[in-house]
DNA sequence: GGTTTTCATATTTTT
DNA sequence: TATGAAAACC
């Protein structure tokens, strides 16, 4: 029952095997970090653990459902659906929502997001008639949201006297005062965000230890995956449930500690021994994904950072080739560089689309490799950007969603009052918003009486407001009821959204309703899912939380078609593929400007550039440009510092563009020369090939590229032209529209899923249809 | 109360 | 450049 052990190296079985006490495990870059956590669990469920006894928590749900997977695959599908397995966020709501009486929360409180968070402090700061350029909102959550990861309630705050000097010094000596409010605000509201998920935990532990002991006997056993990313609440928990048996294996990598910015504290790991004396440290050294010269590349650069534990990472495939390094003239020549690139290792390779990812530190610079792609026609996928759930017309939709299991969501509430417009405008919203804060009750109370509440109103406005609020009754009635898709696809219609949507077929209608769509759809699935799971009835609660804790990186797709992968680092983090493109080496870039700061910070993009380059399985390429256009304006840049924090024997760079001060030398005369345009050289060739490692002649004067700024729709390069996929309609054709009427065709444009047809419809109008959605039959196809 | 225009703003973002 | 939100407008 134990084979699989033989699956593991020496050091891998050794932590699988140590379980009697606390262990750390240190997990270099594709040491196999998963592999040792999934037999682990396996492990203990053959050794006496139950699994509903054995606490997993991850950093996403994705990988919480992948390690569950592999689990299941082990022991069977039927212990591994019992083990506790989830983020730290999913995991503590849960159990919030069961003990959410003892913190005066209902079981069915709000998750507000961020959105939601960021303009409840906006409305704060604006009712105590501060300057939001001095408080910026952004800023203010910020702080919010740090002291909540360190566990400081706002009482706290206003009684740590530095904090308020730290505050004073940065000129918003009111902080402590939003904070208070913000918190009382989100408790009317019955609404946790984010860090309060957290927080709350740790308080619910704290001042209830009967409930704390209830946990940490079930929890006999606890595993936390990405250890290095965990902030101090999340530590402070894991400590209250495991200080009495002790049973707890954290893993991680320092040297992947990436999110400081989000609160992540790398002293947790780094100080874990400390914390729990008697644990046993073991270190995963070998590295099975990469090549000898990427993983000795990797540990040249990561050598440079101070704070970190040492270990010796090592790889027994092959020596590999050295970093490819380019330089670029222009972002856009970057992009033609690493596109020429992909498509000669394609070629020439064998390597299928899917094995190409290209790594940038912001999400601003994908857009010039999209178009370089687009133009050779390689299909690629963007990662990132906005997420389903953050949609406008999703969010709407949601916040109905919300109200109708808790009325007393604020958010929601200021959504929707006047979404379908019901003519209640602002006049009257801060009307009930003076007297909710007046009477600290929620809007919804005030709502429900506005007369004692004191809120004076004519006539008409009470009565749309009663409008409001029948409508909203009656859908907290049904909530308790109707299963979640029912309700939802009632909600949808009722609320007026639907009217308003449907109303006209305009391309971003069209659009917004395939999400509401989507969104239902969504609705029916989790509902199936959770009546196969035996649950009979499922509640729009039980689908509120689930998506409250949903990402885009969640959403997994199986992908038909091979494509490249372009995403920031960030998001890279776990993941690997043959062939990576880290771009954008540049100065005031990676690293970023802001995080010149303090060493700490500079230690965490080169951490950052760490995980870029341990990616990469076999070929890793390095690219930077000496000019890039940032916020519509051209800027010269110097190539990264990290560049020289590789060691070089690892690096192929273009001819004698040596790493070291020659460098900056040559990038100021190139910059002088260039801001002169002074004289000429023999012209650069052009076309792919001076890029493979070959000689790089410089160019100075040719150095601005025209810029051709269209705004292509289609993200699909592969579109055919517009003929074949316009469904055979062109301009001159009559048709019937399901709900327009008969028309003539006037123009068609676009091609694929984005084709527009122009119609003049004999009694609708002009319309433009979108082919892809339009329900209509073609009565006449003679082109005249 | 709804629309248009102008203006500031600009990392990374597993939850 | 390109986005979103406040201000000015109708």
């Amino acid at each position: 029952m134990t084979d699989y052990l033989n699956e593991l190296n020496e050091s891998q079985r050794e932590a699988v095997l140590y379980n009697e006490g606390p262990s750390l495990v240190i997990a270099g870059a594709g040491s196999g970090k998963t592999r040792v956590l999934t037999y682990k669990i396996a492990y203990l469920l053959d050794n006496g653990y139950e699994p509903w006894s054995i606490l997993a928590l991850t950093f996403t749900n994705k990988a919480a459902r992948e390690m569950k997977e592999r689990i299941a695959r082990q022991v069977g599908q039927e212990r591994a659906r019992y083990l506790w397995m989830g983020t730290f966020h999913s995991i503590f709501s849960r159990i919030l929502r069961a003990e959410a009486e003892a913190l005066g929360f209902t079981p069915n409180f709000t998750i507000y997001d961020a959105t939601d968070s960021k303009s409840l402090v906006k409305t704060i700061i604006k009712e105590m008639n501060l300057d939001d350029k001095v408080y910026k909102p952004g800023m203010v959550q910020g702080r919010i949201s740090n002291a909540k990861n360190h566990l400081v309630l706002p009482e706290a705050y206003a009684a740590n006297a530095e904090l308020i000097e730290a505050d004073r010094a940065a000129k918003v000596p009111l902080l402590h005062e939003i904070y208070l409010r913000y918190w009382n605000r989100c408790r009317q509201s019955d609404a946790m965000d984010f860090d309060d998920l957290l927080l709350y935990t740790y308080l619910l532990f704290r001042t209830r230890p009967d409930i704390c002991d209830k946990y940490a006997a079930r929890f006999r056993y606890i595993l936390v995956d990405e250890y290095q990313d965990t902030n101090f609440a999340q530590h402070s928990i894991v400590l209250q449930l495991t200080q009495k048996h002790q049973f707890v294996c954290v893993v991680g990598d320092d040297a992947q500690s990436i999110y400081s910015f989000r609160g992540a504290n790398i002293d947790n790991i780094l100080n874990f021994t400390r914390t729990y004396k008697d644990a046993r440290l073991f270190k995963l050294e070998q590295n099975y994904r990469s090549t000898q010269t990427i993983v000795n590349a990797a540990n040249s650069l990561i050598a440079k950072n101070r704070d970190q534990i040492q270990k010796e990472v090592f790889s027994e495939k092959d020596k590999g080739e050295p970093i490819g390094v380019f330089a670029a003239y222009s972002d856009v020549e970057e992009g033609e560089i690493v596109t020429n690139k992909i498509a000669q290792l394609h070629a020439k390779s064998g390597y299928a689309y899917h094995d190409f990812a290209i790594l940038y530190r912001t999400n601003a610079q994908s857009r010039i490799f999209e178009e370089a792609l687009r133009k050779r026609s390689i299909p690629y996928r963007i990662y990132g950007g906005l997420s389903f759930y953050q949609r406008k017309e999703v969010k709407d939709v949601v916040a109905y969603f919300r109200l109708a299991v808790n009325p007393h969501d604020e958010e929601a509430f200021k959504r929707v009052i006047n979404y379908p417009a019901r003519g209640i405008g602002n006049t009257t919203l801060g009307k009930l918003t003076e007297a909710a804060g007046r009477c600290e009750v929620s809007l919804w109370k005030v709502l429900c009486e506005p007369l004692s509440y004191g809120v004076e109103l004519n006539k008409g406005t009470y009565t749309k407001l009663q409008g409001f609020r029948d409508l909203i009754s009656e859908f907290v009635t049904l909530a308790r009821e109707q299963d979640a898709y029912t309700l939802g696809m009632e909600l949808v219609k009722r609320s007026g959204i639907m009217a308003e949507i449907y109303q006209d077929r305009s391309p971003e209608n069209m659009s917004r309703q395939e999400n509401i769509e989507e969104l239902v759809n969504g609705m029916r699935d989790f509902c199936d899912g959770r009546q196969e799971e035996g649950s009979p009835h499922v509640l729009l609660s039980d689908y509120l939380s689930e998506i409250a804790l949903l990402t885009d990186q969640d959403e997994e797709q199986g992908e038909a078609q091979p494509k490249v992968t372009l995403m920031t680092i960030h998001s890279a983090k776990g993941l690997e593929f043959p062939n990576v493109f880290v771009v954008g080496l540049e100065e005031n870039l990676f690293p970023s400007p802001l995080s010149s700061a303090s060493y700490r910070a500079l230690e965490e993009e080169r951490r950052l550039f760490y995980v870029a380059v341990t990616r990469a399985e076999d070929h890793c390429y390095l690219s930077y440009a000496k000019s890039r256009f940032k916020y519509g304006k051209m800027e010269f840049c110097n190539p990264s510092r990290f560049l020289k924090d590789i060691d070089v024997r690892y690096l192929q760079v273009p001819q004698e563009e040596l790493m070291g001060t020659r460098i900056e030398e040559k990038a100021s005369r190139f910059r002088k020369e260039a801001s002169r345009a002074s004289y000429e050289r023999e012209p650069r060739e052009t076309g792919p090939s001076m890029f493979d490692g070959g000689p790089m002649p410089e160019e100075p004067h040719r150095f601005v590229p025209p810029r051709t700024l269209r705004r292509i729709p289609d993200a699909s390069p592969s579109a055919a032209p517009a003929g074949p996929s316009a469904g055979g309609l062109s301009a001159g054709m009559w048709i019937e529209h399901e709900r327009f009427g008969k028309g003539e065709v006037t123009r068609v444009e676009g091609n694929g899923d984005n084709c527009k047809a122009t119609v003049q419809f004999q009694h609708a109008g002009v319309k433009q249809l979108l082919l892809k959605f339009a329900r209509f039959k073609i009565i006449d196809s003679n082109t005249k």
